[in-house]
DNA sequence: CGTGTAAGGAATTCTGACACG
DNA sequence: CGTGTAAGGAATTCTGACACG
């Protein structure tokens, strides 16, 4: 339950004009974070396709780097956050299924 | 309250290629629909701009196109719902602020 | 490292029209 | 009436590169 994956804010649906203009970067910017794998459109037939989370997304990276924070260390931290989340997961199940 | 229009379902960011994949609807069935007034894209610089929410009224035309239902009935229905929600919105003003 | 820009091509979208019915 | 299609143009997006620092 919660999970409605379906949910508007995570179909990736929005260009990158669209992207750029909602969250004031340039499209240089937007693809560059990707080449640092701080975020990641779909692609639909060559063309990148980004979901209302990844412009929210787009937009703590903005304030970070506003703040001096480099890639590298935005990369980092989007890193640690998964490996919490999949422990998390981790723990979930364990204590759902056998605790 | 209850008013948040700046809500991922009402934010008219989709291009008329990803609505016609969600839809299954031609492009040619989309810009139709707007020309009988069913739909209201907005318009960045010539190029329409969907919402979720339009994508949702789109499959319903479809649905009820498949019924048989012209365009002219559901312009009139849609029509006839805004007449009533505007009808709504005075009787809310009424009772607010005079009742 | 992070971002701008010019370059050339590929994919998208637009409109008005003709077609069928 | 509702939709397909070919046509030509305009706007968008893509990549790889050079620039500065």
């Amino acid at each position: 339950m919660e999970h409605k994956d379906d949910s508007y804010k995570f179909k990736k649906v929005i260009s990158i004009g669209v992207v750029s203009e909602l969250t004031g970067l340039s499209q240089r910017q937007i693809r560059y974070y990707e080449e640092r794998k701080l975020i990641f459109p779909d692609r639909s037939k060559g063309t990148r396709k980004y979901s209302f989370d990844d412009v929210e997304r787009l937009m703590d990276i903005a304030n970070k780097r506003e703040e001096g924070v480099t890639t590298r260390e935005i990369r980092r931290e989007l890193t640690k956050e998964l490996r919490e989340k999949m422990l998390k997961g981790q723990m979930n199940a364990h204590f759902r299924f056998r605790g």
